[in-house]
DNA sequence: AGCATCTTTCCGAATTTTAGAAAGATGATT
DNA sequence: AATCATCTTTCTAAAATTCGGAAAGATGCT
């Protein structure tokens, strides 16, 4: 019997509540997951799940058995990357979550540079404006922007965040001027909104209190990408994080506006955060792969 | 891979010093311990074993390794226990060990009778009469004579065993009387000895000192079984204990001598001990064998 | 240089695991 | 009360894995 392997269908079992239900999430016929269970029975000499086509319960037995070696199976992780860590050559899947726009941006130009240093690790790379629980998602890093709340996770700051008031060279030319951050309520504003509604954006300037001004206009978008360009398009005025515009306010596609106000939808200062598992052994791979990606935003966001 | 499998070996392997040793011990050829090892190094990423054709050491990596997995095989086996505990019939094979003379006369029959009440117990029994380390074998169950010494164990008193001296009536007829110990020097007397060699008998009486008398004689052995039937044969006396000689002297094959003393060649008390190691979650098969055993000798020797 | 013993690789054989079909079980629904 | 959908288990053949023996290469000792 392959003990490892009935172990964690056992697990995936007690978790779904069925043996074909397991089955399905392991990838497995229903035969085959009760083959295993059976077996592990036998070689227990106890019946550890009582189970009829209906029902399905932990015995006595089972639940003692399953404490353990719950306990057990992270202990052997625990052993695994305790002794993966001492490889010179860090190796494995790196499953790996960001923000979209920074994703695309940084992240995925990042990761052929990544790969040249560190030919044995490969990526499974997702993407979402969502924040995700990089735990029960069995993810190794999420890239998200702003604050962490779950303390058993580490978040390494890779870049921080301001955000800028743009809108195109031809835009401004062809709208009334904006001195004042009042005056947006008569522009075009194309605004960022994960649930889509009403949005504010705050202005805060040395010595002033804040100044929250309501504003709406052509586009409301939960792609960061999709403002960019509809601003370099001429649509409005976008708050964007600066370094989502650098290229394009370098090469003159976009214009900064109130340049002495700090300015933001939410907190005036998000970072860009490499979020992790607290681990007494933090695997290699995480770690290889957290410590370049703050060299390369360090290197392209000073 | 089957990594439990693979665990065990690499275990054996440390503990063999080589891969082929490690082979012959699990019954697996070099080729198939190889491959095991190198399909837990390629798992884990890492190198766990420094090997040449002559020479193998641990790796940090797999030091490392090796003490966590050690302690997880103590928990996995553990888990098994306490599952085990709960199950109502016991099963499995019991890895006994016995004095030689015990484990005939007492431990052998029993099992018969054991066997009837627990069909799905099997028995995998050792005899000598060497003490042996039970935990560094494997063994479930040692049937031992006298004190215990190390606190990792327990044992768990089957019946007292008291000594006696004894002769065949026909040797007492032809051969001058024995009224104290001292006399015992001009007999034939047949000693036990484990190490062979100079053998002296102790006698105790109540309110007298201890008297000690250097015995020798036609035959000494480390078989309690030979002296016993050379006694019955007429070759001399004999110090035996009590229910090794039991029938033969219910019988009149054999009759004591100075009665009225204490007699022993070592402590003066020694009982039968089942010695079994000291675990949180007793085995089932451990625990109803041993209290079998406690009823067995109680109803045979009182 | 020779030698004994070791590790590793290759390959067919032996063993184990797997899925699919079929049968039996069970509780909900009509 | 009968139907029905979904469940667990058993059977069997196919697929996958593991195994041992032979051969080759490595290593330190004599």
């Amino acid at each position: 019997m392959e003990w490892l392997k009935a172990i964690k269908v056992f697990e995936s079992v007690i978790q779904n509540g069925s043996l074909s239900a397991a089955g399905r999430k392991l990838g497995l016929s229903p035969a085959s997951v009760s083959r295993h269970i059976n077996d592990l029975e036998d070689s227990l000499g106890v019946r550890v799940l009582n189970r009829t086509s209906r029902r399905l319960s932990l015995t006595e037995a089972g639940s003692i058995y399953y404490d353990k070696v719950e306990d057990i199976l992270m202990q052997i992780a625990d052993a695994e990357n305790a002794a993966r860590q001492l490889s010179s050559v860090p190796r494995g899947t790196l499953r790996v979550h960001s923000r979209m726009l920074v994703g695309h941006q940084y992240v995925v130009p990042a990761l052929k540079r990544f790969s040249a240093i560190y030919p044995d690790i490969k990526f499974s790379l997702t993407m979402s404006n969502f924040p995700v629980d990089i735990v029960s998602k069995g993810l190794d890093v999420d890239i998200r922007i702003g604050k962490l709340v779950d303390s058993s996770l580490v978040a390494r700051k890779l870049a921080s965040s301001r955000r800028l008031l743009v809108a195109s060279p031809d835009y401004l030319k062809n709208n009334p001027p904006i001195s004042q951050p009042t005056d947006l309520a008569k522009h075009s504003c194309l605004t960022y909104s994960l649930d889509l509604g009403y949005t504010v954006w705050k202005f805060r300037k040395e010595g002033q209190p804040d100044i929250e001004v309501p504003v709406s206009g052509f586009l409301e978008s939960d792609s960061g990408q999709a403002l960019v360009s509809a601003a370099i398009d001429g649509m409005g005025v976008a708050l964007i994080n600066y370094w989502a515009v650098r290229h394009d306010i370098e090469e003159g596609r976009l214009v900064t506006i109130l340049d002495d106000y700090l300015t933001s939808f939410g907190e005036f200062e998000n970072g860009i955060y490499a979020v992790f598992q607290k681990s007494r052994h933090l695997p290699l791979k995480i770690r290889v792969f957290v410590d370049f990606l703050t060299a390369e935003f360090k290197a392209s966001l000073g």
